[in-house]
RNA sequence: GCCGGUUUAGCUCAGCUGGUAGAGCAACCGCCUUGUAAGCGGUAGGUCGGGGGUUCGAAUCCCUCAACCGGCACCA
C-alpha cells in the first residue's frame, strides 16, 4: 500500500500502482472530469501514470496555470499529426514548448509558408474534435528505432539514440498518430481547446548546430482561453507599435540605408537623445574613472597579440592605405575593441601598485563586422559606441572593483526606471585561453562576488550561472534588465582578464619593487549605446522623460496675434536650458496638437490671445488631454526643475523631488516610473 | 552566414492571369486667424531596389546581386 497526501493535508491508502485516473475517479466524477493530469510531489505527471510510492497528489485542472505548458506541448503534437497527414512524407524532429507558446521542427524539401497555415490549422481543430486520448507506450530500443526506421523518421531515430541509457523509450499516441516523447501530456487532444494560432515559420539548424541540415519550423502560441490568447495577440501589436525601428523613423531620430548597413545615421533629435545618454554616463563616473581616447585603427599585429585576430578575424573590418603605390601597404585593424588600446596607455609610462586601481574610461566606437542576418536595427549594428572601461588593479582589490562596478550598474539602470536584473555569471567556454589553475581562480573570486551582489540586494536582484558563457580571456558577470513590457536585455557586464595585460607584457611596480602583472576588468553599462539608446526608446515607447526628450517643449500658436509673444516664450525656455522650438504655422490648434502629439513632444505650450494678454501658458502634457493655464515664469520653472536629469537632482537641488506624480525611490536612487504607451 | 519572405512617390499601401503606374497622408501654392488629436481648394512628385535575361512588349515571368523583415546560428 501506499499513502497519498492531498492538497488539503488529508491522507489515504491506495494499492501501490493505482494510476492518478483511478484516485480520481475514485474522489469525484465531477473532479476526475476536470482533471487533464497530476502533480505527484509537485511533478507534472500523466493522470494514467501508476504511482509506485508515497507521495503528494495534486490533480490539475485544464485552468490551472500549470496545464498551459500541457496545452501547449499537446498542441506541438497535434500540429506535427495535421502537418504529416496533410504533407505525407514530411520528418518530424522535436516540438517544445516555448514562452508564450510551442514550436515544430519539420524535415521536408519544399518549406511551409504561412499560406499553409489555415490548412493546418483546420486540420489541428479537427484532430482537437476527435478527442483522442494520449495514451504511452514504452518501447525497447531496438523497437523504436526500427519503427522509426521504417516509417523514414531519421531524426527520430537520432533522437531515440540520444536518449541516455536507464531511461525509457517514451512513446504517446493520439489516435493512429504517435511521437517519441518525454511527456507528460493531458488526457486527451480536445483538453486543448481552441485558443490557439499558427504564427510564423523559419528555418532553424537541425539540433541548433549551424553545420547541421536545415528544418522547417512552425511556431504557434496556445492558450488555456480565446480571451487570453486575444490579450497575447493585443501585446504583440502593443510591441510592434513600440519598435524602436518605427518610433525612430517616426520621431525622426536616425535611418539606415542600403550604402551603410548595420550603421546608424543619427537625425538632429537621435543624436540629441544619445548624447543626453553620453552626457549622463560621463556624470555618473566623474571622479573615479579617468576618460581616455584611443585610435580607431591599429596595426593588426596589436590585434595578433591580443588574440582577437586569431578569435575573431572573421568579424572585423581591416583597412589599408587605397593607394595602389602607397609605400606602406600594411594592414590595420578597425577596433572591434577598445581594450588592447588602454592597455597601451596604460603601459605608457611606469606604473606603480599606488596608481592602482587605474580606471580608464572611453566613449570608444568600436566596429565589428557582424554577420549580415544579425543585424537588427539599432539593437545590433556593425559600428556602435561603447561606454567602455579597464580598470588596471590588484588581485586583493579585484572583488571590490567588481562590487563597485556592481554599484554603478544597478544606480544606472535604477535611473531609467529599470528594477528589475539578474545578474548571471558565465564561467570558462570550450575555446579559450589560459591555464584551468587561472580559470578557477577567476571563478572563485567572481563566485564570491556574485552571492555578495545577491546578498546586499536583500534578495531583490536575482542570481543566475551561465556555463560555458564566458570570454575567451575570462569569466564574465552579464546584467540582464527587464524593461516596461516585461522583456529582457543583457546590457552591462563586468568581465575578468588575467589575459590581456600579460599578453602585452603590462607590469606595475609593487611594494617590494618587483614587478607584476595587474588584473584587468573590463566593464560596460549600457554596452553599446546605440543598442540602450533602443532599448529604452521601446521602453518608453517613445515617451521620454523630461530630461531624455530630444525636444522637450512646443511653442503653439492659436493665432499669429500670438506669434511675438511665442517667440519671447520659446527664447526664454531655451534661456532656462530647454530644448524647445516654436509652431507659427498658420494651422489650426487641433492641427498642431495632434502633430505635436504623434512626434511625442512632452510639454505642449499653447498660446493664444488671452495667454498673450496675461502672460500665462497653457500646458498640456503628452498622454494627457488636461490643460494647465498658469504664469509664464511658473510654468518654466517646473519644466527647468522636470528636465533636471535624475543623477543631478539629488546633487544639485535635494529639495527637488521633479515630477510629483509617479515617482519612487530604489537604492536611494529616483526612478523614472515606466511610461505607458 | 543559413531558411523563408519583402522591396512601387518622403510615409502607409493598391496595381487580377505581362499591354510603358494609382490612392491617402506628407510636401509646395492659395484661401481660412483658427482655443487643444486631421479646415478647404489646387500643384508637383516615381529609371516600380540594382544588374542581366525571356518577350513585339516586364512593376508583373526567369536569373543574379543588395538591403530590409521573421527566425536559426553567431554576439570578443
Amino acid at each position: 500500500m501506499i499513502t497519498l497526501t492531498f492538497p488539503d493535508g488529508a491522507k489515504r491508502q491506495y494499492p501501490a500502482g493505482t494510476t492518478g485516473r483511478a484516485v480520481v475517479e475514485g474522489i469525484a466524477k465531477s473532479l476526475a472530469k476536470r482533471t487533464v493530469a497530476m502533480a505527484l510531489d509537485g511533478k507534472l505527471t500523466d493522470l494514467d501514470e501508476a504511482i509506485a510510492h508515497d507521495a503528494q497528489i495534486e490533480f490539475i485542472s485544464r485552468d490551472d496555470p500549470r496545464a498551459l505548458e500541457l496545452i501547449r506541448h499537446d498542441c506541438a503534437h497535434v500540429l506535427a499529426e495535421a502537418v504529416q497527414t496533410l504533407f505525407p512524407g514530411t520528418q518530424v524532429t522535436i516540438g517544445p514548448v516555448i514562452e508564450n507558446g510551442f514550436y515544430y521542427d519539420f524535415a521536408r524539401n519544399e518549406p511551409f509558408t504561412p499560406e499553409d497555415f489555415p490548412a493546418i490549422e483546420a486540420k489541428m481543430r479537427e484532430i482537437i474534435a476527435r478527442d483522442k486520448p494520449f495514451t504511452k507506450e514504452v518501447w525497447s530500443r531496438e523497437k523504436a528505432r526500427q519503427v522509426f526506421r521504417e516509417k523514414g523518421e531519421h531524426f527520430k531515430v537520432e533522437l531515440v539514440d540520444a536518449i541516455p541509457e536507464g531511461e525509457d523509450v517514451k512513446i504517446y499516441f493520439q489516435g493512429d498518430w504517435f511521437d517519441l516523447c518525454r511527456g507528460p501530456h493531458m488526457t486527451s487532444t480536445g483538453k486543448i481547446g481552441n485558443a490557439f494560432k499558427l504564427m510564423k515559420v523559419a528555418g532553424a539548424y537541425w539540433r541548433g548546430d549551424a553545420r547541421n541540415p536545415m528544418l522547417t519550423r512552425i511556431y504557434g502560441t496556445a492558450w488555456a482561453s480565446e480571451a487570453d490568447l486575444d490579450r497575447y495577440l493585443k501585446q504583440l501589436e502593443e510591441a510592434e507599435k513600440r519598435d524602436h525601428r518605427r518610433l525612430g523613423r517616426e520621431m525622426d531620430l536616425f535611418h539606415f540605408q542600403e550604402e551603410g548597413p548595420g550603421v546608424v545615421f543619427w537625425h538632429p533629435k537621435g543624436w540629441t537623445l544619445f548624447q543626453e545618454l553620453v552626457s549622463y554616463m560621463r556624470r555618473r563616473i566623474r571622479g573615479d574613472y579617468q576618460e581616455v581616447n584611443a585610435p580607431q585603427i591599429l596595426d593588426k599585429s596589436l590585434w595578433e597579440t591580443s588574440g582577437h585576430w586569431d578569435w575573431y578575424r572573421e568579424n572585423m573590418f581591416a583597412a589599408q592605405s587605397a593607394g595602389d603605390e602607397a609605400e606602406d601597404k600594411r594592414w590595420f585593424a578597425l577596433k572591434p575593441m577598445n581594450c588592447p588600446g588602454h592597455v597601451q596607455i596604460f603601459k605608457h609610462g611606469l606604473k606603480s601598485y599606488r596608481d592602482l586601481p587605474l580606471r580608464l574610461a572611453e566613449f570608444g566606437i568600436v566596429h565589428r563586422y557582424e554577420p549580415s542576418g544579425a543585424m537588427h536595427g539599432l539593437l545590433r549594428v556593425r559600428g556602435f559606441t561603447q561606454d567602455d572601461a579597464h580598470i588596471f588593479c590588484t588581485e586583493e582589490q579585484l572583488a571590490d572593483e567588481c562590487l563597485k562596478i556592481n554599484d554603478l550598474i544597478l544606480s544606472t539602470y535604477a535611473d531609467f526606471g529599470f528594477d528589475e536584473i539578474v545578474v548571471k555569471l558565465s564561467t570558462r567556454p570550450e575555446k579559450r585561453v589560459g591555464t584551468d589553475a587561472m580559470w578557477d581562480h577567476a571563478e572563485d573570486v567572481m563566485m564570491h562576488v556574485l552571492k555578495e551582489i545577491e546578498a546586499r540586494s536583500g534578495g531583490r536582484i536575482k542570481t543566475a550561472i551561465n556555463p560555458g558563457e564566458g570570454a575567451f580571456y575570462g569569466p564574465k558577470f552579464e546584467y540582464v534588465l527587464r524593461d516596461a513590457i516585461g522583456r529582457d536585455w543583457q546590457c552591462g557586464t563586468t568581465q575578468v582578464d588575467f589575459n590581456l595585460p600579460e599578453r602585452f607584457g603590462a607590469f606595475y611596480i609593487d611594494h617590494d619593487g618587483a614587478k607584476k602583472t595587474p588584473v584587468m576588468v573590463h566593464r560596460a553599462i549600457c554596452g553599446s549605446m546605440e543598442r540602450f539608446a533602443g532599448i529604452l526608446i521601446e521602453h518608453y515607447a517613445g515617451h521620454f522623460p523630461l530630461w531624455l526628450a530630444p525636444l522637450q517643449v512646443m511653442v503653439c500658436t492659436i493665432t499669429s496675434d500670438a506669434d511675438d509673444y511665442a517667440r519671447e516664450v520659446a527664447a526664454k525656455a531655451g534661456r532656462a536650458g530647454l530644448r524647445v522650438e516654436a509652431d507659427l504655422r498658420n494651422e489650426k490648434i487641433t492641427y498642431k496638437v495632434r502633430e505635436h502629439s504623434l512626434a511625442k513632444v512632452p510639454v505642449l505650450l499653447v498660446l493664444g490671445k488671452r495667454e498673450a494678454a496675461e502672460r500665462t501658458v497653457n500646458m498640456r502634457r503628452l498622454g494627457s488631454q488636461e490643460q494647465r493655464s498658469l504664469p509664464l515664469t511658473e510654468a518654466l520653472e517646473l519644466l527647468r526643475r522636470e528636465a533636471v536629469p535624475p543623477d543631478l537632482r539629488k546633487t544639485i537641488d535635494p529639495s527637488n523631488h521633479g515630477e510629483p506624480e509617479r515617482h519612487l525611490t530604489l537604492d536611494g536612487h529616483h526612478v523614472v516610473a515606466s511610461t505607458v504607451a
